[in-house]
DNA sequence: TCGTTTTACTGAATCGTTTCAGTAATGTAC
DNA sequence: GTACATTACTGAAACGATTCAGTAAAACGA
């Protein structure tokens, strides 16, 4: 192509002004043209359209419509992680079609920001979204992009996050369902558990604690189900100091099933293994086979999420149920009604269940006591 | 709160101008504290910064900074549903997450725009997209929404989508790859096939066709695909117009299953079923049961996608594989290159693959002859 | 000390719309 | 024929930034 000139790239796209004037109008009526159709003679709009056409004009410009109207058509939402991340793990895909279904009801645009990635973090992403609200998901406590979300003074909704003054929160009880699900295996007969946990901290540092400190760690859902499992096992009379806990960076289930392969390398090994996530807990179930282990018989292990897959694996999954989806549209319908000055629903904790299936059982040689049901846990 | 007056949210958010006013400087003075750290003195960058933290400014307004710098910093994903839709299928989310890989890289956002959904289409969302370009995923060929994505004069890939014009088009061979799907089953013995499709028209019948007339779909892919289980049907010296064609308005595993019902609940039933997804067949691998039929003893199906279910589900599922995160990734990658002005990598059609799992067998009493083993089909 | 460069800032134009307050022309009422 | 309403359009001021061409002052070299 010879002298590099962008190639046709240049011709600059056509005004609503040139437009105007190609008709010997004011730039007010082909406005009228688009927005207003009754403030304009039938005959005059078609002439503005057949104009536009041949200049190839294809409308007003969304920029400068939005900088004059004070509003963008589209809500943003902030994950802690790269997109990908969230995209490969159900639970945020669940919550991100919920998000949708509201934003589509309200006709507005769902912008995903370039994740949040350790390291990478570009707080510029934040600043510069063209968006009428936030919807910030999962996000490290001290995370600096919540803090520029938060600075846009806009309206925003925090969801697994914990509250900020009195801005709207969506989550879930993680303590109590925690607890439930530590306290399930404890009346199974477990007495050696073992934690498999987010990031600890923003720089995580993998590898192995325990659970004698949930207070440390940084991520709202995660302190607080470290918390829900350390009550229950202190409620049980043994030690919370004594609970291996490994650290993922992520939610993968090849990071679970190295996790997996160190918890259950030690001697004196956990019989039951609390993870808190499905994906995490599948990688539990991916390890044992190779650690020569069969569950439920010689390891149980309890999900969390409830992710359609946890149906399906061998044995089932015995998890925590949440309703990712409802968690999504409860918090977009929140953002929206915000935008539109309606009465936002209220913002709630959702409630979460223990489903059992087939991945926990009473340790070997144990006689299980009456087996408790379901338990929901649920606040309004 | 007594008196509605919008709770406090009307105190308007400072601007540049009011920082500048503060300190007495110019505003192109704290436009540069932001943007060209350089063109200042430090200190008075310290104080600009002090002055924006009193006023409560959190930098400048995006929608402005678009408008001025003619880049949005976002590109606009179309798709052709509900985007709850696309949520729900593994297909797309992997495109999806292609996608994001393209546009973090890129430090760029990503704008699910509200889905065109039937009926409800609303082209003024791709009007009003502030976006530097866009990735139309999946649309039906006379979908308004294409051709308003296109008179926006942006950078544009198309996926899926038969190709406009020089607009970079990434796919796959359709054709292809549904006819190597419809040979596997010929080869193995099967001579009643029936299809399940996408929907043939923008307003989908729903129900019954048959194979004679793949022209008439208004959807590329699905046009593509019939073609070429009609070929393959032809080539083995077969009736085209004997295959009976379920069209389905969705691709879920719901709508396969009444499908299924439909096109097995016949006399003289098909003995093996094509489908157009892995969510249809999925459908079709859950009706089986309650029809009395048996796989792939009684039945045999072929999906479409390989998602990652289709190797879990029982039996496991015959399948064309296709590279969807690398679809996703292939469409941001080109679009970016695009926006940035930088040699796009080429666009082209991915390769599949025929993935034979145990969902397909030589009909019952039909003695197979030697088994074609997986085929290629790629175009660079 | 003079001329030149560098530093630190400013003024004004511009990005492309929307919208509000008019205004001239036409229509209606009596 | 006058008063009033309606219709069809216009002018100009926002909206909130960025940027380019300057300019005055300070620093520098010889």
């Amino acid at each position: 192509m010879g002298v590099k000139d962008r190639a046709g790239k240049s011709e600059r796209r056509a005004t609503l002004k040139e437009v105007a004037a190609v008709l010997g109008v004011s730039p007010a009526t082909v406005s009228n043209a688009y927005n207003r159709p009754d403030q304009l003679s039938p005959l005059l709009r078609e002439k503005v359209f057949e104009a536009a056409r041949g200049l190839g004009y294809a409308g007003p410009d969304p920029v400068a419509r939005s900088l004059r109207r004070r509003r963008a058509g589209a809500v943003g939402v902030l994950y802690s992680d790269r997109l990908s991340y969230a995209f490969a793990d159900p639970a945020a895909v669940g919550f991100f079609e919920g998000i949708s279904v509201a934003t589509e009801e309200a006709g507005l645009g769902m912008l995903l920001l370039p994740g949040s990635a350790r390291g990478a973090r570009d707080p510029e992403a934040v600043g510069n979204a063209v968006v009428d609200g936030f919807v910030i998901y999962c996000m490290a406590d001290n995370d600096p992009l919540v803090g520029a979300a938060l600075g846009r003074r806009l309206p925003v909704v925090l969801v697994d996050h914990p509250g900020v003054g009195d801005v709207p929160y969506v989550g879930i009880d993680d303590e109590g369902a925690a607890a439930a699900a530590a306290e399930h295996l404890i009346s199974l007969g477990h007495r050696r558990l073992g934690v498999i946990s987010f990031e600890l901290t923003r720089e995580p540092a993998g590898g192995l604690a325990d659970l004698s400190r949930p207070e440390r760690a940084t991520f709202g859902p995660s302190r607080a189900r470290l918390r829900g499992y350390a009550t229950a096992i202190k409620r049980a009379g043994l030690s919370v100091s004594g609970v291996p806990v490994f650290e993922c960076a992520g939610s993968t289930t090849e990071e679970g099933r190295v996790a997996a392969e160190v918890l259950l390398g030690t001697q004196n090994r956990p019989t039951a293994i609390l993870c808190m996530s499905d994906q995490l807990a599948f990688g539990v179930l991916r390890a044992a086979p190779g650690l020569g282990l069969s569950l439920p018989g010689d390891l149980s292990v309890v999900g969390f999420d409830d992710v359609p897959e946890a149906q399906r694996t061998d044995p089932p999954l015995t998890t925590v149920h949440q309703p990712h989806v409802e968690k999504g549209l409860l918090a977009g319908r929140i953002l929206v009604a915000q935008l539109g000055d309606h009465e936002p629903p209220e913002a709630r904790l959702l409630p979460t269940r223990l489903v059992e299936r087939g991945s926990t059982a009473p340790p070997d040689g144990y006689k299980s006591m009456s087996r408790p049901t379901a338990r929901s846990t649920a606040r309004s």
